[in-house]
DNA sequence: TAGATTGTTAATCGATTAACAATC
DNA sequence: TAGATTGTTAATCGATTAACAATC
């Protein structure tokens, strides 16, 4: 009857709970470091803001059993989360556009423990060419498609100014990438069997901005 | 009746639409760069991934009238969807914690174009204290608390490890801030009065792992 | 046993989508 | 007028919350 837990390969998406998901991770793994072995979703909050009975849904949601009185096993919610989310095996990952943004993406260590590690950069502007940032060397865009098939890199990750954005994701789906992770503002136009998911840092200040307006109108 | 059209303050948050109001501003401002005057729901999304019934929805929540037949008036899109957003007016804003992720954010230009001018940073680094990072200098963290109060600063970014992070939030709400946009994986204890907002670039990391081993399992 | 916590089932809430009348 | 588009009202969908039985 439970599709969801009893579902091996959990096919259907619930964006929500995936969001929620590296919050919980984070704080699981400080509690384990701490010496705990067994959580409980009431005791959770403490560390977060949603309702307890919101978490309690969302491992239901992955499958993952917990014991009345006692709560859940750390080390098995720790597991079932990073498989779930595919953080235990390593995608490697091309970077294009190193600007600001994309500088730090390349030094951002999270990444790495996330299963995401960049192992290169590219970018047109003859002064960043041949650089080395964080430990990754920058190349030329023009090396981009021949590196991408020849080292069979599945994931793309795009950094530039949105006038160049679509013509970077179309070299990229031409060498055969996978995935795009798209931080430019314009929506990607590429084959539905390319998997192409747009970030924006706009989105984050204006839902910060609205939220200081109303603190302000309220004084 | 219709509460939100009709109400200027316009108190009622609808963070999903919130969030979709960068991504119009962008296609809207290209538009108009263009040389057009209006655009329909229909023709936006060929740039959109929306529902054209759900941009109308949106811009009835912000009161922007259409004409039949017409459309939108771009001007008139604009000004509104900036002026709900706040960001005609700029606030300024300290920066804490220099490393690859603050470094980038010093540097992102987009902020200033839409309210939030980053003016200083802060670290505890004495390699960082007294930088100059894109135009802006480094303090060291035990100025943060006096440069508040003096000049008045009301908005705080949180870029260090989340080991510092309510730290540093205690600095800056002992010193005034109104807001505080946290960019560190840790839950602020915050008063009520201090809007917090958490951002998280792990969350949109999750959401794309999953979107690939969803593409990966259908291979 | 008493009590805390899980996990199911049902209720509520809010956002998206659909249908369609109103408008130019 | 005919046709395109807005904007209202209703229907659907999905996520969160509440209530409570099951479990240790």
């Amino acid at each position: 009857m439970n599709e969801i837990a009893s579902n091996g390969n959990m096919k259907i998406l619930r964006l929500p709970t995936v969001k929620r998901l590296p919050t919980y991770l984070h704080i699981l793994k400080r509690l384990e470091q701490e010496g705990h072995e067994y959580v409980s979703t009431t005791a959770l909050i403490n560390e977060l803001d949603f309702k307890p009975i919101l978490v309690r849904k969302d491992l239901v949601f992955m499958g993952i059993p917990g014991k009345p009185r006692m709560g859940y096993a750390l080390k098995d919610m720790i597991a079932a989360i990073e498989s779930y989310l595919g953080w235990n095996n390593t995608d490697e990952a091309f970077l294009v556009g190193v600007g600001s943004l994309g500088h730090a993406l390349l030094g951002h260590k999270p990444f790495e423990e996330n299963g995401l590690k960049i192992i290169a950069g590219f970018d047109i502007d003859p002064k960043k060419v041949g650089a080395v940032i964080h430990g990754k060397k920058i190349f030329h865009l023009s090396k981009l498609s021949e590196m991408v098939k020849r080292m069979g890199v599945r994931v793309g990750i795009i950094t530039v100014p949105w006038q160049e954005a679509q013509h970077v994701a179309d070299v990229l789906v031409e060498a055969g990438i996978w995935g795009i992770w798209n931080f430019s503002m314009v929506k990607l136009k590429t084959p539905p069997d390319v998997v192409c998911h747009n970030e924006s840092l706009s989105s984050g200040l204006a839902v910060f901005s609205v939220k200081m307006n109303k603190m302000r109108d309220s004084h």
